[in-house]
DNA sequence: GATGAATGAGTGTTCATTCAT
DNA sequence: CATGAATGAACACTCATTCAT
């Protein structure tokens, strides 16, 4: 009994972001959803409050797997410039495994319902390299600038090189993901 | 018979941006639309062939812009990295005296109807640019790799800082622009 | 959830049917229908695909009834020549006491959604009557013709006089019916 | 200058009857009927009060043209039969050579638009054939029975078996045509 | 918890017609 | 005479959501 909610609640999120891939937030609708799903509409409202929500909810669950994923062998120990790398390649990979989800994520938060979330909600889960990034500059191994200036050499690049929609020519491979790491490492290093 | 009232053309165009700005892609109807614009729903099927139309060519309209306003100045002799740092501060000046116009290009280009632009149409408005860069990479002065790979961190970055939506906190004065442009010069440089 | 409830899809069909004898298959609009069966617009998506749904389906209900109605009281064994009056008869009186079921018939058949009907569809409800036929010819008692020349005797010159549209000074009465069957009856006879 | 203005009208009028018989009444619009005559909407405006009314004016048109080919070659001193076969054979040959324009009479009779037509108006055109079969009458050469009935023998299973809608299968050669002849016959004549 | 029926309000688009030129 | 721009009203259809079961 429990286990079968819990399925729909999965089918009905996994329809989503599939959906969203699809035909892009413009042209889905709730019933293509619960079609897509394999649940009726109204199942949908037992779940979630409305359409808003759903959306919203679902893009909080993608982004805590996204930070999961991105934290994978995270270890405070490593030095400065391997966490980086790694987390670096975490990302292409997380991407290159996950383009649905990257996808529905980009898309969502272009759209105005990003305003709907809570930045803190999703900032808490990136914590752990926010922490290491302010460690690398009071050790003076990175520059001393605005947080907002280091993620748009980190992670920016990173989500723009990963999506095939803004970089449809590239190649992703092991080395050109190094070849670009060394660009985030020159442009953030002391 | 009546003549094209060119001034209609311009307030469809200015309703379809401000009007995305306020309420997204999503919520963006038609009727809305005319309505802002002060003319008949009917009346945009005059100029545009459908909504796709209206939206696709408003975003093409919209970049012309930005383009010329990134390339303004735009001088073939000056040393390399002065280049650069021109259409650096030239795109922080547009997208602060042009929020709407950048916000609606930041919206659409992520909604799936960016897939109906022909990429060359827009590419070749910043030709310049991309000229300069291969004479960099030529000259040695800066790295030589993928032209997208080097756009991850001229061109994203600016627009991520710039974008209100993703750097709430940063506050964009003189000084965060040229700090911020110096990480991108050390990303790409040789 | 709600049971379909029948009597809404019924009032829908009488609904069309009324609607397309008062303004005519041209005017005729799915909102209009709506209104006048007392339920959404909506709603009538439930019951049909698309408005030439509900206009085919209606039409197939009705040429059931006609057929039904023709054919009442039919019997194989009966002199050929009563056979054929019993079924004339039939005739006027189902379209004088179902006008409406009748023009709605008589305007679908001659408006271009009349091709989306398979004829097939529709002669089998009246195949009795054609094999009555046949086995006329067989026993000569009527002209050896191909079937659609002896249908445009018997079954169009009926249809022709029933409609109120095309007669308008005749008075249908016993006695008239009974003259025109005698033209009728001459006509095929050997 | 004035020639010009007519050709522009049949022009209007040519444009009218095609499109009827290519997409249906249901789905023929002015601005379509324009477009296919090569004309602005406007100009339409300018020979007719409205929609109504072209359709209408071109009906009448129409039935002039057919009343014309049918009463071809009409000679008050033949034999009655061979009026009547003339005239026959006269309309099959119209049909054969003017389908769009029959087509076009066909679905405008029975739509609600025949209603706005003045019978008489119609009628006069056809005048010779109704006081052929008076004659007839007083002469006891066909029976005596209201002229719609007579109509209904002579006048409409013609159209049936011309009209390609109702009469799919079957072929209109000269034999064909001459069967279904003496079957109209058959049903009139004492 | 789960459903499909039901809906008013909305969608993008076309309509018949008028207007200024 | 002839035009295409302009339009409010209507079009067929879909929406997010609720309801009775």
């Amino acid at each position: 009994m429990r286990i079968k909610d819990i399925n729909k609640q999965e089918a009905i999120i996994e329809a989503t972001v599939l959906l969203v891939n699809e035909i892009g937030f413009v042209s889905c609708s709730v019933s293509k959803i619960a079609k897509k799903a394999n649940v009726s509409p109204a199942t949908l409202y037992i779940y979630y409050k409305n359409k808003e929500d759903l959306l919203v909810s679902t893009y909080i669950e993608v982004k805590k797997k996204m930070s999961k994923a991105l934290l994978n062998g995270f270890d405070d120990s490593m030095p400065f410039r391997d966490i980086l790398e790694k987390f670096w390649k975490n990302g292409f990979r997380f991407v290159k495994n996950n383009k649905a989800l990257f996808q529905y994520a980009e898309q969502f938060a272009s759209s105005p319902f990003s305003e709907l979330v809570n930045p803190a909600e999703l900032e808490k889960h990136f914590e752990p390299m926010i922490k290491v990034l302010q460690k690398g500059i009071e050790q003076k191994v990175i520059k001393d600038v605005p947080f907002d200036i280091l993620a748009a050499f980190i992670f920016y690049p990173m989500m723009n090189l990963a999506n095939s929609k803004t970089c449809k020519s590239l190649e992703l491979n092991d080395n050109t993901i190094e070849v670009a790491f060394k660009l985030a490492w020159d442009a953030i290093k002391l």
